[in-house]
DNA sequence: AGCCTTTGACCAGCG
DNA sequence: TCGCTGGTCAAAGGC
């Protein structure tokens, strides 16, 4: 329902691409504009914002957000609106353990001006999601600098730091006010027709658009880095991280279809990340973006790693925002997770795992529907939880648990995805699609004929893909597939033929209960249908200690005629 | 044909 | 015990 919502709002919004104004702005590259006042790599929106303060010199001091929200917004008059209302550190340490060094509240403008825009997951504009991570079955008590652990502020210096109940009641603000009521003045400089939003706004040519733009923890294109090994806990060091991010991530013109091969870091996932107790702050860091360190709030047999959306306007908090923080956290705890550091990315489950949804629910004291994902690799039992809004903007996601796999090396969907995905599948991802490819390919002994049909693509991508290629084109990290497939179908390119080796595929003939087989096994059902030209239906099974790499297909005959593929 | 999302139902924990 | 809530399951349909 959302979905489809969000979905329409979003083929809406690609109606309006169409038509969408353009801004007139000086002759001036985004980096002139931008080496004036800014030494950090700046996003488009700083660069617009730049480029627009120099034009409206009577709101210097004005973000292109805060202009964006004033032209969204309607006017309202005396506006009290101040940055320096946010929380102080100080009360954010009441929320989290004396012992742990407080975050400090991010003050950093790009964040605080992304916030005041509405939220739009595939706008380069969208405010960094709360991510929280949970790692399952963790020593009771780890040392602080242990892998998967946060790491201390102080072990991570230039980063912004903010205390994770700051974070929170900022989460609160954010939720509990939406942008067109924040008090922001109109701008007179820029004014926005109705019905066109911010984000088609800044996809006009005059921008970079999130086409053009470099993947970018900004654009939300940016793969966050993961960090591999255990040794990657030296990369805690948010001096590390932050070289690394700069190196890899800028601002540049690419051409759509043009794709940087992912770089070492570029293929490291926020989540990975993130398990490693760094989390995608490190890249949060390289682009200015407000974010907040992991810590460990205490021994805890789950550690969590949240980012939250950053404090999105320093607004007066609302009485009901409060109890909303407090209720996360204790959320948190139920999930057995060190309370959560808000970090500011753009895409956070731009993580480059494979991930299944298996429920959706409204959470109560949630302005958003929460949706549940499981990490789609064979026994890997990651979850996440999402918290998107209606326009598909990623408020929260929890990560629960730890992969205890590499991020797959294949698009999941490659058929769905784009041409550039799939030829790196074809390549990158051939050695792990091939793997489960050969799984795939069959004799079907039953009938004695040989199955000549190509492994589809979309089989391929039953394997982990690593979702790179297509993760870093998609405009939202956590939209459902099925609006990535669509999105995705537009530029793909011919599917190109994958041929294998086939393998005999086992045919097994049972009369036993589906989920009694006397293979031995046991099997998990996991969907039935029924399959033209067959009275009874198909059942679809797979085995969980083989991580479903032996799939069954029961036909629900008084005979229950099952085969097993393996 | 396989895997995905959707979504209502179910379950478990908690007050 | 009951109701509430969050989390999960699983049928159904879609891609
Ligand atoms: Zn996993």
């Amino acid at each position: 329902m959302d979905s489809s919502d969000s979905r329409s709002s979003r083929e809406a919004t690609g109606e309006l691409l169409s038509k969408r104004p353009s801004l007139i702005v000086p002759v001036k590259t985004p980096a002139e504009a931008l080496q004036k006042d800014l030494d950090l790599t700046p996003s488009p929106m700083t660069i617009l914002s730049s480029i627009l303060a120099e034009q409206c010199t009577e709101l210097k001091t004005e973000t292109f957000s805060q202009m964006l929200a004033g032209a969204l917004s309607p006017p309202i008059p005396a506006p009290s609106f101040t940055q320096k209302e946010a929380p102080s550190p100080s009360r954010a340490d009441d929320d989290t353990p004396s012992s742990l060094p407080s975050l400090a509240s991010s003050t950093t403008p790009l964040p605080l001006a992304l916030s005041s825009l509405s939220p739009s997951s595939s706008s380069p504009l969208s405010s960094p999601p709360l991510i929280s991570s949970t790692l399952e079955e963790k020593p009771p008590s780890l040392p602080p600098q242990a892998p998967g652990l946060p790491v201390p502020p102080a072990a991570m210096p230039g980063l912004k730091i903010a205390a994770s109940g700051s974070g929170r009641s900022n989460i609160a603000r954010f939720k509990t006010m939406m942008p067109s009521r924040l008090p922001i003045p109109r701008s007179p400089c820029l004014t926005i027709p109705p019905g066109l939003s911010p984000t088609t706004l800044l996809d006009s040519p005059v921008l970079l658009s999130t086409g053009q733009a470099e993947p970018s923890p900004t654009t939300g294109t940016f793969p966050l880095p993961p960090i591999s090994g255990p040794a990657s806990s030296a990369t805690s060091d948010s001096k590390i991280a932050d070289e690394d991010c700069n190196s890899t991530f800028a601002f540049k013109p690419i051409t759509k279809t043009s794709r940087n091969p992912p770089s070492p870091l570029s293929k490291m996932g926020s989540s990975q990340l993130q398990s490693q107790g760094i989390s995608s702050s490190t890249a949060a860091s390289a682009t200015n973006v407000s974010q907040v360190l992991p810590q460990s709030a205490s021994a805890s047999f789950w550690e969590a790693h949240k980012v939250t959306k950053p404090p999105a306007m320093a607004v007066p908090m609302p009485a009901e925002g409060e109890s909303e923080v407090s209720k996360k956290e204790d959320m948190a705890v139920q999930y057995g997770a060190v309370v959560a550091q808000p970090l500011v990315i753009e895409r956070p489950s731009e993580d480059g795992y494979n991930w299944r949804k298996y429920g959706q629910k409204q959470v109560k004291g949630s302005e958003f529907p929460r949706s549940y994902y499981k990490c789609t690799h064979p026994n890997c039992s990651v979850k996440k939880k999402v918290e998107r809004s209606h326009d598909g903007q990623v408020t929260e996601i929890v990560y629960k648990g730890e992969h205890d796999h590499p991020k797959p090396q294949s698009v999941r969907r490659p058929s769905m995805g784009n041409a550039h995905a799939q030829s790196l599948s074809g390549r990158e991802g051939l050695s792990m699609g091939a793997q489960r490819n050969d799984n795939l390919q069959r004799l079907n002994f039953s009938s004695g004929t040989t199955q000549t049909s190509e492994p589809s693509l979309g089989s391929v991508s039953d394997v982990e893909g690593d979702g790179e290629g297509s993760k870093a084109e998609d405009g939202d990290d956590d939209e459902p597939d099925s609006k990535r497939r669509k999105e995705a179908a537009g530029d793909a390119l011919p599917n190109i033929p994958l041929r294998t080796i086939r393998e005999p595929r086992v045919v097994v003939q049972t009369t036993s209960e589906i989920d009694i087989l006397d293979d031995g096994y046991r099997w998990r059902k996991y969907g039935q249908k029924v399959v033209k030209g067959n009275p009874h239906p198909r059942n679809g099974m797979g085995l969980p200690e083989f991580g479903l790499n032996y799939h069954i297909s029961c036909e629900g005959s008084a005979n229950s005629y099952c085969a097993v593929q393996a």
